[in-house]
DNA sequence: TCCAATATTTAGACTAATCTAAATATATAT
DNA sequence: ATATATATTTAGATTAGTCTAAATATTGGA
């Protein structure tokens, strides 16, 4: 149907798109591709003759809804892919990200259904992002920022903003990752930075860095 | 590494070399690939600039060393994702060879040998194909066409010859599947037909047809 | 408002994979 | 042995995706 190339500009617009709004720049997709933007412009005028984007030349390019439809597509699979290679097949949750990536593509609507049935249906993968229903639904995501816990309280992991592969290993190696419980035994005002511990163990400092990057949710 | 395209390339001259010898001629390629023998031209010899392949212009092609080792590479994975697709997600074996075709390009040597231990290394497809291990090795495999079989004894279906899905279904429609067992009840000389029991059920004609198609070996 | 900085698009070129048509080599049948 | 049929290669063109450099549009500050 669509071109890896293609499916990988749906995916990008629709990332673009959910941290900075509908409108997504040229130069933007071209940062967040590792492409030039003369590059994008082509492409974007291919996605915008198949029907898959809104574009205006020098407006910037939304997604039509055949276009979010297939970006989400794209994304259950990757995310579908990412929970089997750590809950079935025992890789790290940041080992993951470039295996999903070359899965995703792979063009078999059975296959995906069949995938999501053998895994039970899970509502997020290893890295807490929700994953998109086979109708592209998205489930209910309450978050907050580890930076805004309070004092005191407890609070579930539900997973992080950035998704680079140095940040999720140092997560890992620390014990941090989705799913764990953060007890918030001090909050240092001067540098934002938070004394935690995991799973009740023991006490951990918590760079403000680091603190708003992980997403949390009131735990239970 | 190497584009799918040289990939699928390497994956039809070992095919064809495992048939008809070594030297693989242009046009059985093509066929194969269902391209043109000019295409094929320019393939060849961009295989060869990389040392994938031995080529003679006019004479044929076949492949080398580090050619040979990346086509077995290729099929040990088709072959092992075909088994994820049979025991794990519940497909019938006549349904997966297009998804095991897309799969079987994904590059991560971590997540082969971990889908092979994760399916308690296979030495066989559901097609009964002999699956490559790590190394390239292909395990040892002694099989004979039903239509050698003899009246009044009994034999395990080991594989097939043809892979054409129709070929497939109708196999699985009678219930014909690599594993179960054949008793051969009587051999009609005239056409070379078969009458059979799969797994003592009740009596079934085969067609020379079929019985050429289908490897046998001796049961238990 | 107008100019400079920035963003975007256009023009022209390149590579990989493919094709058709023409040229050339090999094989085969009298 | 030679002509004809078949197989293969070469030549030249096409499409998808990419690039650089140049042209053009937009934006924000004086």
């Amino acid at each position: 149907m669509h071109s890896f190339t293609e499916e990988n500009y749906l995916k990008a617009i629709y990332k673009l798109m959910e941290n900075d709004g509908p409108e997504v720049s040229t130069n933007a997709i071209a940062a967040h591709m590792n492409t030039r933007a003369a590059t994008v412009t082509d492409m974007i005028k291919k996605l915008s003759a198949k029907k898959l984007v809104h574009y205006t030349p020098y407006q910037g390019v939304s997604l039509s809804t055949t276009g979010k439809k297939a970006a989400l597509s794209i994304i259950r699979k990757h995310r579908l892919w990412e929970f089997f290679l750590v809950e079935k097949l025992g890789f790290r949750w940041d080992e993951v990200h470039d295996m999903a990536e070359q899965m995703e593509h792979i063009q078999s609507p059975e296959l995906v259904e069949r995938l999501d049935e053998y895994l039970g249906f899970p509502k997020h993968d290893p890295h807490g992002d929700p994953i998109p229903d086979a109708k592209g639904r998205l489930p209910e995501t309450e978050a907050a920022l580890l930076l805004s816990a309070q004092k005191g309280k407890k609070y579930k992991m539900s997973g992080v903003i950035d998704h680079h592969v140095l940040f999720l290993k140092h997560l890992d190696e620390i014990g941090l990752k989705p799913g764990c419980i953060i007890y918030v035994d001090q909050i240092t005002s001067y540098d934002l930075s938070l004394q935690i511990r995991i799973n009740g163990g023991k006490p951990l400092f918590i760079s403000h860095q680091i603190a708003r990057n992980i997403l949390i949710t009131s735990s239970r």
